[in-house]
DNA sequence: TTGAAAGCGTTACCAT
DNA sequence: ATGGTAACGCTTTCAA
């Protein structure tokens, strides 16, 4: 390994020098400058990222803290991952699962493992932030707390995008639609936001339209080996059962479409004709392969990795902007899952 | 941030001592390691992964690289943050794109940022597997090239699969098998292995049992921006037109089963009535969500990740038994999407 | 504009 | 069994 003794030693100037070549840092004469640029060109010099984070007590490094890895976050993390490596800086994987969590990520940064912190799955009252906001680390959530004051934050803009939803279909004449949303009060993550914010806003569009809503849930299960029989079984059962006049579902929930526009079929009804679906914050990629393919507001998952990087970076650089609160829209992927209310035509009830 | 060296002088003893209980380095009195203990506790202190991986030359920081980031490395990512997370390693992602690769992973590990590198959708030929072992820096591979010496892999046991898949579908009377891979000519991962290996795989079994087999192929869009489209829509006329006289699919790619099913549907053919489908190296997560459910295969990537990862880890702890070779089979996940060949009831030429 | 030198928090070797 | 101390490779004052 090359290191910079060696390139100031080839150059001829001091180790300084070339740290400040190498930093850009302070200025050198263009002379100097291009001596040193050939030392380290024909040595093959990298500068250790170790020795720089721990001299400079600044680490270039992000972790990025997720309790429960799902295939949903990759968006996030694929994101995240190239905007860190565009800047210089690098992401960590930081599995926290324990109830410890929040001292865990303290020692993070404390330790100078990394030098900032991406938060997922944030939920309405979130430890962890606490710990990061005692331990005075910078920090980015990817998704937002009640408590808002005092930290950057990058989420879907869940208001705007459930008004679309329901527009979408109320400009179809659906006046009953319900809601499909992931209850997860069996698991760790009691509190998270999404589901629970998201329920409040389509209730209250809803109400605000004179259009009759009901929400349904999906029990969430954790374990990755668990048969993931088919999550969303029994939804249309239960729609029958307590709102049989629903023409048209919003559905927070890539994989319960399948089960939904399976167990509708089952019973004689077809995707657009008798029931229309729009899914929200979900990734199309996913419910285009439905048959008809779900029309969808796709989570901009990729756009808020980069986002909430970029913040990131710029506080762990040391810039001290206002503070970012960023809500992002989720666009639309048109599919063939929606169409015009059918008139009492085929229902739910008749299957 | 508490030092050692604050411990040192709360226990009354010097930072060596204090060194040698934390690392378990060097047998230290019962009492004095638990006088150090004690001052540990209260004052909170963590050894700084930096100063240590500086220090001792050794870093505990693993570098996944991952050129193609992709939906299917979901698994792999998961298993591998959890195993390192489990033996106080971090996982680190790493893009590379570059055709600099090489050079850019040789100064991953030469300057310290990371101390082993797990490599991920490896080509036949792979010139960054040959920068690794020039910089004899520890990796594993997560796939296998064609020369196999001097190195680790944990890689799908592709031969047993396909045997097995074939012996599913021959033992409910088919006799003309189709196989449908992804064919990344297009894109820069040329040479990655899976689909050529599995392509020959077959056409070596199905020729040993005396049956009748043709490969398909899937282009591969390595944009993410680019309009999904339906990856595998055109395989069923392709079929149609090259071996109608097919009655069985095996396929490696777990988003065109949707197609199929989709496209056999527009020609009124029912799976599995008319034609058999299994899926091979693919997430049943995704596979079960067709409709029928496809037998499939699973990929066993958490236990890929995790296997790659420990063996990883060994080595950087200085481990050297024999290289590691292992081939780990898909286990089979059943679905609704194999029956008995259809005897010349309905086939593809009659769409 | 450049250089000297004191750290950064550990580890690891050599003494004791 | 414990301590002293020179690295590790770099950044960052402070001086020149």
């Amino acid at each position: 390994m090359v290191t910079m003794q060696q390139v100031a030693d080839r150059a001829g100037v001091s180790i300084s020098t070339v740290s400040f070549v190498v930093n850009d840092t302070k200025p050198v004469t263009a002379e100097t400058r291009e001596r040193i640029q050939r030392a380290i060109d024909e040595l093959g010099y990298r500068r250790n990222a170790l020795a720089r984070a721990l001299a400079s007590r600044r680490s270039h490094v992000i972790a990025m803290i997720h309790p429960i890895i799902d295939r949903n976050h990759y968006g996030f993390v694929e994101a995240a991952a190239g905007a860190a490596a565009a800047a210089g800086y690098n992401l960590v994987l930081w599995p926290v699962h324990s109830d410890d969590e929040a001292r865990e990520i303290t020692s993070l940064t404390t330790t100078g493992a990394a030098g900032g912190v991406l938060l997922l799955e944030v939920r309405y009252d979130d430890a962890r932030v606490r710990a990061l906001q005692e331990a005075n680390s910078p920090f980015v959530l990817i998704g937002r707390t009640g408590e808002l004051e005092g930290m950057d934050f990058v989420d879907i803009d869940f208001e705007s995008t459930v008004a679309h939803a329901i527009d979408l279909l109320a400009g179809e004449g659906h006046r009953c639609i319900g809601l499909v949303v992931e209850d997860f009060s069996a698991t760790a993550l009691a509190s998270y936001a999404p589901p629970l914010r998201v329920a409040d806003i389509f209730r209250a569009e809803m109400s605000r339209r004179d259009l009759h809503g009901e929400v349904f849930t999906v029990p969430r299960v954790l374990d990755p080996d668990a048969p993931s029989g088919t999550p969303g079984a029994g939804i249309v059962a239960q729609l029958a059962a307590t709102a049989p006049e629903t023409t048209a579902l919003v559905v927070m929930h890539a994989t319960a479409s399948f089960a939904i526009v399976h167990e509708l079929r089952a019973r004689g009804l077809v995707i657009p004709r008798d029931m229309s679906v729009v899914g929200i914050a979900v990734e199309s990629a996913v419910t285009s392969l439905v048959d008809p393919p779900v029309t969808t507001f796709e989570t901009p998952s990729r756009e808020m990795g980069r986002l909430a990087t970029e913040v990131l970076i710029a506080r762990m650089a040391g810039a001290e902007p206002g503070r970012v609160h960023r809500l992002i829209d989720c666009e639309v992927r048109p599919g063939a899952s929606v169409a015009p209310a059918p008139h009492g035509r085929r229902r739910l009830d008749a299957g």
